[in-house]
DNA sequence: CATCTTACGAGACGGTCCGGTTCGTCTCTA
DNA sequence: TAGAGACGAACCGGACCGTCTCGTAAGATG
C-alpha cells in the first residue's frame, strides 16, 4: 500500500507530515482531519501524502504510533501491584493530555472504517494486552493473582476504567484515581 | 433550539425522521450519517428536518432516547449482586444489538462535537448513573458493600468493562462474560 | 564530476457530496 | 373562507477528494 521503494524518501517530509497531521487532528478532530490540511500545514504538496498512505487514517495511526513505539514492553519487579500501578500511570498521563484527543479521535474515525478498526487493534491494542496478560500469567503463577481468572478478563477490568472516562468524558483522567480504581479491582483478585 | 411552537407538527414525519436516522446510522456508522439521506430515507424534504432540530446529531441523540426511555429505573429487591446483574444484562443485550452501533456512532461524533457530548452525558449517562449510584449507597447502608468507597467510582467499575469491549472491539458483549466480570468487581468490594 | 532518475512543492482539474436556502403547494386553524 | 405556516422538492455554493501536470532539486549511478 505504499508502492515506491523509500530509497530517496524525503525524511524530513516524512516527519512533517506525522507532525502536522498531530496538530491537525488536536486541533480539529478526526472528522475535521484532511489530506489537504495535513499537506497545507506541512508544507508539503497533497501528492506526497497520497504517494505513501491509503489514507487519512493510515497517517494518523502512524503518527500516534511514532509516540507509543517505546512504551510497548511490560516491567516485571516482582510486585505485580507495583508494576500495574506503574504501567497504568504512564497511560493514564499519556491519555490526559493530547495523546488522549488523538486516540479518541483514531477510534472515532474507526467506528466507520473496519480496517482502521482491525489496524488499531492489531497494532496498538493487542501488542500492549499480550504483554500485560503475560505479566500477569507470571504473577498468577507466583502465587500472587487467583489462577482462576483468565489473565485477559484482568487487563480489561484494569485498563477499562481508563477507556471509560476518556470515551465518556464523565470525569477527567487522573493518574491517582486510576490508581485506586486499580486497587479495588486488585482487591477481588488476590490469591 | 426547535424554533417553531409544535402545534402542527406533522407527527408522521417526526417518527419517520427518527426511525430513517436510526437505520441510517446503523448501515453508514457516524461519518455517514447526513441530513440528506435521513430526509429521503423518510421520504421528507431537508427543510423538515432542518425546521426542527439544529444538527444531525441532535436527531440522533433523540432517536436513542426514543429507544431507551423507559428502562432508567433501577431494581430494588434487597440482594445488590443480582440487582446489578440483571441491569447489566438488560445493557450488555442492548449494546450488542443495534443500539450498541448507534450508541458508539454517537460517541464518535461527540468526538468533535463538544456540545453533543454534554447532551449525552446529561441526557443518556448521567441519569443513569446517579440511579445506579444511589441504588449502590443503599447497599453500603445495608452493610453489603464497603462503605469506603464512592458509589460513583463503583459504578464506573461495573460498567467500564462493557465500554472497553464497545469501543476497542476486542471481544464480542456477551451478557455472560459481563456478569462474570461483574462478579470479578464485586468479590473486591463487600464489606 | 557529469548525468540521469525520481521524489518533491505547488497548484489546477473534474467530480462528488452535503449544508443551508428558496419555492410553490397543501393542510390546518381561526 | 382566508391566511399562516409546515410540507416535499429542487437549487446553489462551497469544501474536499483523488489525479494530474508542471518545473525544480536532491540523490543515485558510473
Amino acid at each position: 500500500m505504499t508502492p515506491p521503494e523509500p530509497r530517496r524518501r524525503s525524511a524530513s517530509a516524512h516527519l512533517a507530515i506525522l507532525e502536522a497531521t498531530w496538530e491537525e487532528v488536536v486541533e480539529k478532530g478526526y472528522a475535521g482531519l484532511t489530506v489537504e490540511g495535513i499537506a497545507a500545514r506541512a508544507g508539503v504538496g497533497k501528492q506526497t501524502v497520497y504517494r505513501w498512505w491509503p489514507s487519512k487514517a493510515a497517517v494518523l495511526l502512524e503518527a500516534l504510533n511514532a509516540r507509543t513505539a517505546q512504551t510497548s514492553d511490560f516491567p516485571d519487579t516482582g510486585d505485580i501491584a507495583a508494576d500495574l500501578a506503574g504501567q497504568i500511570t504512564g497511560v493514564a498521563e499519556f491519555l490526559a493530555s493530547d495523546g488522549g484527543v488523538v486516540f479518541k479521535a483514531l477510534l472515532a474515525g474507526a467506528q466507520s472504517d473496519p480496517e482502521l478498526a482491525e489496524d488499531i487493534r492489531r497494532q496498538v491494542i493487542e501488542p500492549r494486552t499480550q504483554a500485560c496478560a503475560d505479566r500477569l500469567a507470571k504473577a498468577q503463577a507466583a502465587g500472587e493473582l487467583r489462577a482462576d481468572v483468565d489473565p485477559v478478563d484482568i487487563v480489561e477490568l484494569v485498563y477499562a476504567p481508563l477507556y471509560y472516562r476518556l470515551i465518556l468524558g464523565t470525569r477527567p483522567i487522573s493518574a491517582p484515581d486510576m490508581r485506586h480504581q486499580l486497587d479495588r479491582v486488585l482487591a477481588g483478585l488476590r490469591a
